[in-house]
DNA sequence: CAATGCAGGTAAACC
DNA sequence: TGGTTTACCTGCATT
């Protein structure tokens, strides 16, 4: 049923365990990497990758990660989609995240036991973050391999694979939770970890290198 | 070269 | 109360 689901899977399995290793160490290096990823999440969607790292690394250098005017903010965000609203989003993490120059986003992230606990403070408390972005989030701090990423990649090998008979036009967090449930489901069915089918069902949708 | 469509979403208004 | 629509508003490929 899902061979090509496993064959993929033993194909990638290296490079998928060396990238959650590579998660891990984003947890338990420091405060700050892990806010990097907090903005970064905040301000990837439909914009580039590479564009917002390098707003992030721009921001480091000038001592301004933790502290940035807005009207800053919206022009240090040219070329990535939504700037305004990110921009504000982004001041908003500044201000309930960095205390006296210091982050208290781990701080506040280690007292969640569970992810998906986490996921939902996240959502609920961090304007800019859905369930997407939230989970994306927490997989890149190292923190979500029980949570899966469903972007519009990852749906469309859902209907490709008959999981689902169509991607919803809308996908509220109800839905969101219901499809996450079927990604489960697969999981458990072909014995691929929940951390890795991300990347296989996002490896057989794009037929790409992911990086 | 202008017009068009769509891309690893989210918030808020609307019924 | 919870699903649906709309605003946000850029880069890039296609026509």
């Amino acid at each position: 049923m899902f061979e090509k689901l496993l064959q993929i899977h033993n194909q990638l399995k290296p490079q998928i365990e060396k990238k959650l290793e590579e998660f891990r160490a984003v947890w338990d290096s420091s405060e700050e990497r892990v806010f990097e990823e907090l903005l970064f999440c905040l301000l990837t969607p439909q914009s580039k990758a590479e564009r917002a790292w390098q707003i992030i690394e721009n921001l480091k250098r000038d001592g301004k990660l933790l502290d940035c005017d807005e009207e800053e903010l919206r022009e240090r965000l040219r070329g990535v989609r939504f700037k305004n609203n990110k921009a504000r989003y982004v001041r908003m993490a500044m201000d309930r995240f960095s205390r006296n120059g210091r982050v208290i986003l781990k701080e506040r992230l280690s007292l969640f036991n569970d992810q998906k606990e986490a996921r939902k403070w996240l959502v609920d408390n961090v304007k800019g973050m859905g369930y997407k972005e939230s989970s994306h989030f927490l997989r890149n701090i190292g923190r979500g391999e029980e949570l899966s990423i469903l972007d519009r990649h990852i749906l469309r090998a859902l209907v490709d694979l008959g999981l689902v008979r169509e991607i919803p036009k809308t996908i509220t967090p109800s839905v969101y939770l219901r499809l996450e449930e079927k990604v489960k489901k697969l999981s458990s069915a072909t014995a691929i970890p929940m951390a890795h089918l991300d990347f296989v069902l996002w490896q057989m949708q794009t037929n790409r290198i992911f990086k």
